[in-house]
DNA sequence: CTGAAAGCGCTTACAG
DNA sequence: CTGAAAGCGCTTACAG
């Protein structure tokens, strides 16, 4: 049924349906509840498409995800945050992979031209980044997870890293660890680029000097945890403090302690960043691991939150958050081994 | 850019470009050429809003998650496929969560009267599911992961879960085990009625009888794999092996088992059915984790291809698949201790 | 093979 | 507070 049927049906017209449907003011309150009660009873749901045709607004916002690969657990948080907020709202979430940063930047000319969205959602950026030049310049409103640097100003929601990793490194550092290694993602991005700053300025602030050999790079999977792990247990003067990037890094950490025959904890002290999962905890482990834990899908909801303000004309350089980083202290951290 | 405004600039009538840029026969070969090219040289998008009011076509498929909680790496993994294949097509997925399965029936409802997607993708049925009812009813096209029991034929994809785990089952029987658990989901689902299915099946075979002791149900999270692995710990006769109906199952079953002092695959046999993800390999588990593994990515990939084949007139009955399930022996599961 | 025109189902400026 | 009508940007049956 649409509309001119359904206001036939119950006798108004169909711009008085419409506006009463839309919430507009200058309908009087018993005619709104009439045509509501009666869209109800008889079914009568606005065309979406019709509507975004004619409003120019296209209902949903996007996010593009580089690489089947990469949409792990923490993009199902994140995906899982965004929903929930954009749903109160009826905006839908569309999502696209790519597999290249050529095919990401196509994608959000696709999605600009064809107007398919109304906004997109930019994650993990790099220091300087040419996704956000190109929206910029495509005009397509935009919220980043992460922050960049860039000429103009963009609303984004980030999370203290460098704080985090500071603390983590303090922490250890205070037990009398001395050689601290850590497990980091891609330096080009943000986020690693901020963690590196704080373990170092945390390490030179207990007058530690950074060994390259302890600070490698990689991603964020328990294999390459345990890889990583195997090559600092190798050096002539191992660690005895690993910092990982992620909890299946630190997974991948202790599997390759173990397998030296040392104890996780005891022999090497764990500290992890990481989000808060559903489904796997840092207490659960054995031993129970020190985090530096952030929530993802809390994170989501707010970009959400983020995105529709920007839609409602809210200056960028006014959304703009970086959200404090707890350490949690448990039982992987000890002091060092004499 | 508009059509009429492309479509003068290159000198044709706005039908024509349409048909070009459609991919419809009747243009000329030199005219369509003509036509592609400068739309990409001009950065012409058709308006995706205006072509799905005039083709009546969302061009979009929806999938529902129910609890944010349930959006974890499963359903991430299922999502990547879904989008690699509908992204070739140019088709969008839609990203609805709800609380309830009331919400759920709610969304699907509002999803079909406002025309928003042309399909949805259904998962984790239960064995008789008012949702499909409610999406044959609603006449909304639909491809289920999973299977269930209705009276009209409908497209699904299924794994086999009976064969998965009545092999992993046959494996532990054959290498002598006699008391063998299962964590399972909840048996309204019909994925875990066929593995509980399967178990007994297989036990029985063996001579053996199933012990309601050892069957035991819930999320599959670390923690709840650790506390039912430690009920199993505690009974009087307690198994030799656990089969575990997911890979975060099996984390929290080697750590109970760890912490009560035995050691996982030597004292308890142990076997995690799951998806291959690519950030935590059962390879790296100490020690290595047999499975029964099936890719949910792949499956991802194939619904989105029945979903458009679906959407091509081919009839549900037409696109039912149940793949098999490979079970991989690795280290966790040694003959029973004497 | 190409084009003029009607129609998809809404919203909203304008008029009352 | 309510309505008639134009317009959003496409597609496609019809005519040539």
């Amino acid at each position: 049924m649409n509309l001119k049927e359904f206001a036939s049906r119950i006798g108004l017209s169909a711009t008085t349906v419409s506006r009463a449907m839309s919430g507009y003011p200058e309908v009087r309150p018993e005619t709104r509840a009439r045509v509501l009660e009666a869209a109800e009873k008889l079914g009568y749901r606005p065309n979406i498409s019709a509507q975004r045709l004619a409003t120019g607004r296209a209902g949903a916002i996007g996010i593009v995800f580089q690489g089947g690969g990469r949409f792990g657990p923490h993009s199902s948080e994140l995906m899982g945050g965004l929903s929930t907020r954009l749903q109160r709202d009826g905006i839908d979430i569309l999502v696209s992979t790519v597999e290249t940063e050529e095919e990401e930047m196509a994608a959000y000319r696709r999605l600009a031209a064809s107007k398919r969205v109304d906004a997109v959602i930019l994650h993990t950026p790099a220091c300087k980044d040419k996704r956000i030049t190109l929206l910029q310049a495509l005009g397509l409103p935009f919220v980043v997870h992460g922050r960049s640097e860039a000429e103009k100003p963009f609303a984004f929601l980030d999370i203290d890293n460098f704080g985090a990793i500071a603390e983590a490194t303090r922490h250890l550092a205070g037990l009398g660890h001395r050689r601290i290694a850590l497990i980091n993602g891609d330096t080009a991005s943000t986020y690693a680029r901020d963690r590196e700053d704080g373990y170092r300025t945390a390490l030179e602030e207990h007058g530690l000097t950074p060994d390259p050999a302890l600070m490698s790079r990689g991603e964020f999977t328990d294999e390459t945890g345990f890889r990583l792990t195997q090559g600092f247990l190798a050096l002539s003067a191992p660690p005895t403090a690993v910092i990982a990037g992620s909890m299946m890094s630190a997974l991948g950490a202790m599997r390759a302690i173990r397998i030296a025959g040392l104890s996780p904890g005891t022999d090497i002290a764990i500290v992890a960043h990481d989000d808060v999962f559903p489904y796997l905890s840092p207490d659960n482990l054995v031993p129970a691991v020190t985090t530096t834990q952030s929530p993802m899908r809390a994170a989501g909801e707010r970009i959400g939150d983020m995105a529709l303000r920007l839609l409602q004309g809210e200056p960028p350089e006014a959304l703009q958050e970086v959200w404090p980083v707890e350490l949690i202290v448990r039982d992987s951290t000890r002091p060092a081994p004499a």
